[in-house]
DNA sequence: TTTTATGCATAAGAATTTTATGTATATATT
DNA sequence: AATATATACATAAAATTCTTATGCATAAAA
């Protein structure tokens, strides 16, 4: 069930990207999501996911809803305005380590 | 001092990549490769740096020749056979990642 | 009726890093 | 001459972030 490939501090990012473009999202949700948009190459684990999503609300990124659909539970995530901030900062330092990477890896290589 | 950039988990193919484009490296060499390579983003600690050498060895993807210069200790690593596959599997798992972390921060955008 | 999917959660352990030290020599600066 | 900076190794404690293993519960499918 392992990923393998997701390095590790790169989780929070991903979900607060996600929450950028969809609006709002729960945790069950989002690891489909990120299956599909993947295709089958990352895959967010439970014990990952929300404690990260915890944290987020914690640190007043995200805020929560609770809604009940059919007999089941749902919380429903959303950025709050310091979480479309925040959200701006990691992704443009997670697209900085991208080309980093590739620099190192690949130093004929340019995105610029 | 600190990194904020260095995703966890990147490091060792950081090394590897160095090493096989680099013959043979000591660990100061390192840091300041990456530094001068990054211009300055990326800053290898020490903490980080050495065990993790000591672990490329350990495994076997890493030799050691120890070198005196001047009335200085230096320890030239350089990869193994086995070093070399490993430093071909671990680049394309990363250029795997940084092709899905595109996709996922910025769809439109694509590599291929 | 048993498995799979949906949906949340937490705890123990592993892996990888940061931060803080420690030792020592060489060179540059005041 | 004294002090700071650069070079060069190393380790240990703490923090971070994940995996793996559980647990609970409802709904749908086999």
């Amino acid at each position: 069930m392992g990923n393998q490939k997701l390095y590790k501090g790169s989780l929070q990012t991903i979900i607060l990207q996600l929450l950028a473009s969809n609006e709002k999202m729960y945790g069950y949700e989002i690891t489909q999501k990120v299956k599909e948009l993947t295709k089958g190459e990352l895959n967010i684990t439970e014990g990952a996911l929300y404690p990260a999503l915890h944290k987020l609300e914690a640190d007043g990124l995200l805020d929560v809803e609770v809604a009940n659909v059919g007999n089941r539970l749902r919380k429903y995530y959303k950025l709050t305005e310091n979480g479309s901030k925040e959200t701006a900062n990691k992704v443009s330092e997670m697209q900085e380590f991208l080309r980093t990477m590739q620099h190192l890896v690949n130093p004929k290589f340019s995105l610029e």
